[in-house]
DNA sequence: CGCTGAGTTGAAACATGTCAACCGGTGTGG
DNA sequence: CCACACCGGTTGACATGTTTCAACTCAGCG
């Protein structure tokens, strides 16, 4: 948990929060970051007429709320997906320590780049690919970040706390079609996912449906986004 | 032109880029971030097949080529769309003018926050909206920020310095049904977009199919991303 | 034991993609 | 100066992927 933290010592904004809570939501001000140190989060945003996507999904050394100025208030929301435990930091608290440590500021500068990168390839996702590849490759993303969390384990499965409905909010498709989906990757023996159970059962056949160059599939690998 | 240093006296790297060409491709290096000081930029990605996605547009003040590893190699390109002024800027001069002055990281964090705003923005865009709306959204967005460029400026008319195979590919659409839609957008007298010129027709129908808050609209008036 | 949230399946509607033909401007070489 | 090719744009007919709507199952839970 102790590499997970961008400001080393600091910990007086450590808080817990349940699943389904709001870290912050969407019109909140701006005053502080989160920096995840455990749990899983979704970002979204929402329009008008409810319609909802999960912009990102965070892991453990994920920083969010950052705003671009400090007036914006936030367009984006982030739910607890599982228990969490997060640093909550001031933007004076921030301010503060990275005048004395110049290094903070170009973390919190990785951290967004890596993000930014992330949330490239998600849009490519959405924008370009089928439902199917869409679906594939975010499990198997999901799959490999969790997986680099855990130096050397080699299980095949996972608990991915996700329903059928967030994975379509994160794709841009309808439950009803991830689920048709699921099905024809689970009939073809490729990946079985039921109820938050997460099984991988031919890797290589799910890399070729998600048409994922391995290249890209290293840069999923963090343990830190900044390190 | 200075107000979009991220480096205020650093003019080294000042380069020239004529329309057309890669500021830096897929698979780069990430020795250099880049400045973008004057022009637009379409910084993309690309599938095995040719498919291509347009991730973001790039107008000065800008910074691209950000990575957040080292070793990572760049997953995305970046294509001048006019010609084009960066400074070029080494990372060993970016790492060494930071640790005297602390605000230069903190500036490159705002302006990646603002960049994954965006990505977000787009992201939701993408997943969630029809066509229709979708096209709507991105001129809306690009002509908003064109405008924040020239304080002052009321015309409704602009250079978009795009194809509409450009706009298909940063929808997630084919050109032919961005034709579609733009023509149908041009009977209901709402914008015109023919060869680059694009004239906004009707600002609030196009506001409203757009289906954008006010509050988000002013998300992207940036002069500088990062001020 | 009935309720609720998640998942499953089928039929029909619809948005968008595909393919193909054609237009108009522009630059180039004979 | 004309012929031609090329690029971007336009339009129609048709194919298809995804959504919508609706009914139903299953598991967990008060």
């Amino acid at each position: 948990m102790e590499r997970h933290r961008l400001i080393p010592r600091y910990r007086d904004g450590d808080r817990k929060i349940e699943a389904g809570r709001d870290l912050f939501s969407i019109g909140s001000s701006g005053k502080s970051i989160f920096n995840l140190l455990e749990g899983w989060v979704a970002v979204y945003t929402l329009l008008e007429d409810g319609r909802r996507q999960i912009v990102q999904f965070a892991l453990p050394g994920a920083i969010l709320g950052v705003l671009p100025s400090r007036r914006a208030p936030a367009t984006v929301g982030a739910q607890a997906l599982t228990e969490v435990a997060v640093s909550v930091i001031p933007v004076s608290v921030l301010t503060s320590h990275s005048q004395a440590d110049p290094e903070i500021g170009m973390r919190l500068a990785r951290s967004l780049a890596h993000d930014c990168n992330l949330a490239f390839d998600h849009l490519t996702s959405i924008g370009r690919r089928s439902a199917r590849e869409r679906v594939a490759h975010l499990l198997l993303e999901l799959f490999t970040r969790y997986r680099a969390q855990w130096p050397g384990n080699r299980s095949e499965e996972m608990v991915l706390p996700l329903t059928q409905e967030q994975i379509g909010d994160a794709t841009g498709l309808t439950f009803v079609h991830v689920n048709r989906v699921l099905s024809a990757l689970r009939k073809e023996g490729i990946v079985q996912f039921h109820y938050r159970r997460l099984r991988i059962l031919d890797p290589d056949r799910l890399i070729e449906v998600a048409g994922v160059d391995p290249e890209i599939a290293m840069s999923w690998l963090e343990r830190c986004p900044w390190a």
